[in-house]
DNA sequence: AGAAACTTGACTAAATTGGTCGAGATTATA
DNA sequence: TATAATCTCGACCAATTTAGTCAAGTTTCT
């Protein structure tokens, strides 16, 4: 139920990457030691992020990171998507009614599922909203 | 990002016990057979949430467990809280400007943190609507 | 007394998380 | 063209968490 260091990591840099937005081109030696984060680590983590396509690279001696798209386009819903896997299912929920309960009409075995589809649709929600 | 497999049969436990609320008592066994969850680890689970003061039991030959309070005061909130630690300080969030981007005005290590705690808020906000 | 149930706490195997490392490929520039 | 700076790829590793098992005990109904 937690943001793993690794997602928290992969939008610290994107969000640098983003306040930077321009042509050039950003090294992850510089991300690292901004953001404090292991620079290994975050090696790691911007090539996934590439091959998810959310950032661009340059090799080479004056090689570095930025982004595909411009920031904002780029939600934190899909970011978290890619690095940590899917969010789940997203499918119709029904939410609506609100405060109705569980126990009476429905069977519990099943009942949990309508419930995790709303919580993850409210959290798709809001990641979706914001960008970078 | 995701609810645990101990926190999902803690949830579905908690549902027999809601739909079958009453003054009698309902044993591990058969919480087990129904939502076909290891009895053993069952065992654990609600011996938890007793602990934490969601359910009451009887021993003995007669023995099984029941709800301390109404179905309809107990939120899946609660629940996750008691069962995966706290989702994280709940302090005070800023939605209400929606669709606004973080990379103009304020700096990425301390931007990630006002979206996750909408984020939390959210998930906060679909739980506690939510009860057994 | 005996069986059926909860209780307690230790134990374990597998998966996940958070990183590290080495060797290679690429490219600007002197 | 040499070289240093930079990304790239895949293997590796230690610590933690997760999912579950187990044995021995306590309680209570009949």
């Amino acid at each position: 139920m937690k943001l793993s260091q690794r997602g928290e990591y992969a939008i610290q840099a994107l969000l640098v990457l983003g306040m930077n937005h321009g042509p050039e081109v950003i090294r992850i030696k510089d991300i690292a030691k901004q953001q404090n984060i292991p620079r290994r680590f975050l090696e790691q983590i911007l090539n996934d992020l590439k091959s998810g396509g959310f950032v661009q690279s340059r090799r080479g001696v004056a090689g570095g990171y930025r982004l595909e798209r411009v920031p904002e386009e780029i939600s934190l819903s899909e970011i978290i998507r890619h690095i940590e896997g899917p969010i789940e299912s997203s499918a119709s929920s029904n939410i609506g009614d609100k405060k109705r309960n569980l126990c009476s009409d429905e069977a519990a075995k099943y009942a949990i599922n309508f419930v995790v589809q709303d919580v993850r649709s409210a959290i798709v929600g809001v990641l979706e909203a914001v960008t970078l």
